[in-house]
DNA sequence: TAATTGATTTACT
DNA sequence: GTAAATCAATTAC
C-alpha cells in the first residue's frame, strides 16, 4: 500500500491555522537522485491582500506572486536577496492569496543529497568545515537548497501527481508549539504568525529585520 | 529610468 | 557584533 499524503482540503484553510498544523509533518521531494524528506519544525503564515503588510500579496497580484493566488496546496518559490530561494505552501482557495513559509526542519531522509546540495552552494575556500546535521535545513533558504527546491518548483501541485508531497502523519502536539512574531520583516511585527517546535535544535535563530544602510 | 529594499546566509572583526 | 554578496520587484524621481 502506498503512502498517504495531505489533501487539498488541508490547505484550504487560513495560513495561520495551516502553519502550526504543518509542524512535525514530513515534506518529501522525490528527485531523480532519490528522496529527500524534511520534518518541518518552523513555519510562518502570510496573509491576504490589504490585510498583511508582510505578505507578498499585500499590494495585490503580480507575476511574481501569482502562484499564491492560485489553487491551494501548490508550492510558491520566490527568489530574494539576489541569491536565495524560499519555499511556501499556498493556502485558501484560488483567488485569495495566502501561504505558509517553510522556515526550517530536520532532514529525515536523503541527508547525503541534502548535504551535497548545501555544500555545493558555498563559496570555494580552504577546508570548509562539515555542515552540522542540524544546520542542513535550519532557515528558509537553507531548507530550499537542502531539498533541491528552486525556480522550477514554483507552482508545482503538492497534492497531485508531482514529486512533492506532505506525508499524512501526526502533527506536533499543540503544547509543544511555540508562537511569536515573524522573522526578518519590517511590517506586521505585531502579528504572531511564526510557529516552531519548542526546544527543537533545527529551529532557526530569530533575527530582527536589518534595514540596510545606504551606499 | 534611477534608486532602494528585501519572508537571508555567510564570513569576518 | 557588522558587512558583503547579488537581482528582481517596487518605489522614487
Amino acid at each position: 500500500m502506498g503512502e498517504r499524503f495531505l489533501a487539498r482540503e488541508f490547505f484550504d484553510r487560513p495560513a495561520d491555522r495551516v502553519a502550526p498544523d504543518l509542524l512535525g509533518r514530513v515534506l518529501v521531494h522525490d528527485t531523480p537522485a532519490g528522496r529527500i524528506a524534511v520534518r518541518l519544525t518552523e513555519t510562518e503564515a502570510y496573509g491576504l491582500p490589504g490585510e498583511d503588510p508582510a505578505s507578498h500579496t499585500y499590494r495585490g497580484q503580480t507575476p511574481r506572486n501569482s502562484v499564491m493566488f492560485g489553487e491551494s496546496g501548490h508550492m510558491y518559490v520566490y527568489f530574494t536577496y539576489g541569491m536565495h530561494f524560499c519555499a511556501n505552501l499556498v493556502c485558501l482557495p484560488r483567488g485569495m492569496g495566502s501561504a505558509v513559509l517553510l522556515r526550517a526542519g530536520e532532514i529525515v531522509e536523503g541527508a547525503g543529497l541534502a548535504r551535497a546540495a548545501r555544500e555545493a552552494t558555498r563559496a570555494a575556500g580552504p577546508a570548509p568545515r562539515r555542515i552540522p546535521e542540524r544546520d542542513l535545513a535550519r532557515g528558509p533558504a537553507r531548507l530550499a537548497v537542502a531539498l533541491g527546491l528552486g525556480r522550477d518548483h514554483n507552482g508545482l501541485d503538492c497534492c497531485g501527481a508531482g514529486p512533492l508531497r506532505v506525508l499524512a502523519g501526526e502533527a506536533a502536539a499543540p503544547t509543544a508549539i511555540g508562537v511569536g512574531p515573524r522573522t526578518g520583516i519590517a511590517n506586521g511585527k505585531e502579528t504572531l504568525w511564526r510557529f516552531w517546535i519548542k526546544a527543537d535544535p533545527t529551529v532557526s535563530p530569530h533575527r530582527q529585520h536589518m534595514p540596510r544602510r545606504r551606499a
